[in-house]
DNA sequence: GTCTATATAATGATAGAC
DNA sequence: GTCTATCATTATATAGAC
């Protein structure tokens, strides 16, 4: 899919970013040790700070990368003759790659920002064509819903290992993944409330302002 | 919430594990020190040997912590007057309280396996009362879908500071709280898909046997 | 561009005194 | 129960040869 030549053919600096992306992700940035990532990648650890100097900076050079490959994974969805609809929501969970570990790893730690608000701004141009046909008024703007809609849909990728084990198949086999889109569907077509429940629930929250007086 | 008593009152093995939790959170366990916490907790770092041992014993005892802390904040909700609903998704994010950084951390690495099943348990109990109202049968698993929906409730707190940014608002705050309320209320209340399409894109999907030649 | 070798700092683990 | 002092390991960062 992205970036799936053959690593000889890759430059010593593709093949150490490589080699960083799966060590970062597989034992974490503080884990992962130059002397690994060097190892991984077939170099030596001074050619790594050669390249990249100090090892935040090679992380950063990891995360600029994959903004990089979201985007183009991006116009290459929305080029595509059929709409994706759903299919945003696998595109999370699957454009990442071999990269998902690397992924969940470094959202969870706040980073990687322009990756998460690129899913963003892509949940909310899906939403526009959603609202449209939308009833009643949404009682949120489409970019707070589209915030928590893109969480949610990385959630699956972040929590991996846990869903792969609750769901007794790894997400990862074709399988998982078909199961998981199963589910999906199944999920995303049935609410959890009807509108008039949430009504209810709405009108019992406490008004913004009351609420900071609130104690427990 | 839970445990929010002076700190002082606290016997020093519990401000360690609570400084553990802390630290473990903010810097992530690799990066955090054993001086690091024993300085937070106000003790030597021979104490934090003397009462925990090894460095991973004190995060196995910090995981079995809030497993004890979620079954008990479970027993409390669903013994309260007015059944949780939807609140149920609010537990995941506030039960932790301070604690939402240790575990979106611990869940991202797949530790702390124990509590998302306690999730997944609590969101199937909650699902059975909405399949007993649902007109069609589901097509997955109630745990497959538990799995993925206690994925989906936890990933606002794995993606704090995103889903913050996002919004705009901190979501620690109250302003913050009430937003994502808000939100959560409209999603659950419109799904993405109707069941006509949903059942559409399910005829469209590969047999899950047919997948196994799938290629790209 | 790439490698080897070394310096320096920080950390987890430990032992022993109070 | 609690502390101070020390050991052994490991990793980053650096310098310098090819």
């Amino acid at each position: 899919m992205c970036s799936q030549r053959d690593p000889d053919d890759l430059t010593a600096r593709a093949r150490i970013r490589e080699a960083a992306l799966q060590q970062f992700g597989e034992h974490g940035f503080e884990r992962a040790t130059i002397r690994g990532i060097a190892e991984a990648a077939g170099v030596s650890s001074g050619l790594v700070r050669h390249h990249f100097g100090a090892k935040e900076a090679l992380r950063d050079a990891c995360d600029e990368y994959l903004v990089k490959a979201l985007v183009q994974i991006n116009d290459q969805v929305r080029a595509a003759p059929n709409p994706p609809d759903v299919n945003y929501l696998a595109v999370a969970s699957a454009a990442f790659g071999p990269y998902q570990r690397y992924v969940a790893r470094a959202l969870t730690e706040g980073r990687a920002a322009p990756l998460f608000d690129k899913l963003v701004e892509l949940g909310a141009q899906w939403l526009a064509d959603l609202d449209a046909k939308r009833p009643d008024p949404p009682t949120v703007s489409r970019e707070a819903r589209a915030t928590v809609g893109a969480a949610m849909a990385l959630s699956v990728s972040v929590l991996h290992e846990h869903v792969s084990r609750g769901l007794g198949v790894d997400l990862s086999s074709p399988e998982g993944g078909d199961l998981l889109a199963r589910v999906m569907l199944d999920l995303y077509s049935h609410p959890y409330l009807t509108p008039e429940e949430a009504a209810e629930y709405l009108a019992h929250l406490p008004a913004p302002e009351s609420r900071k007086a609130h104690d427990d």
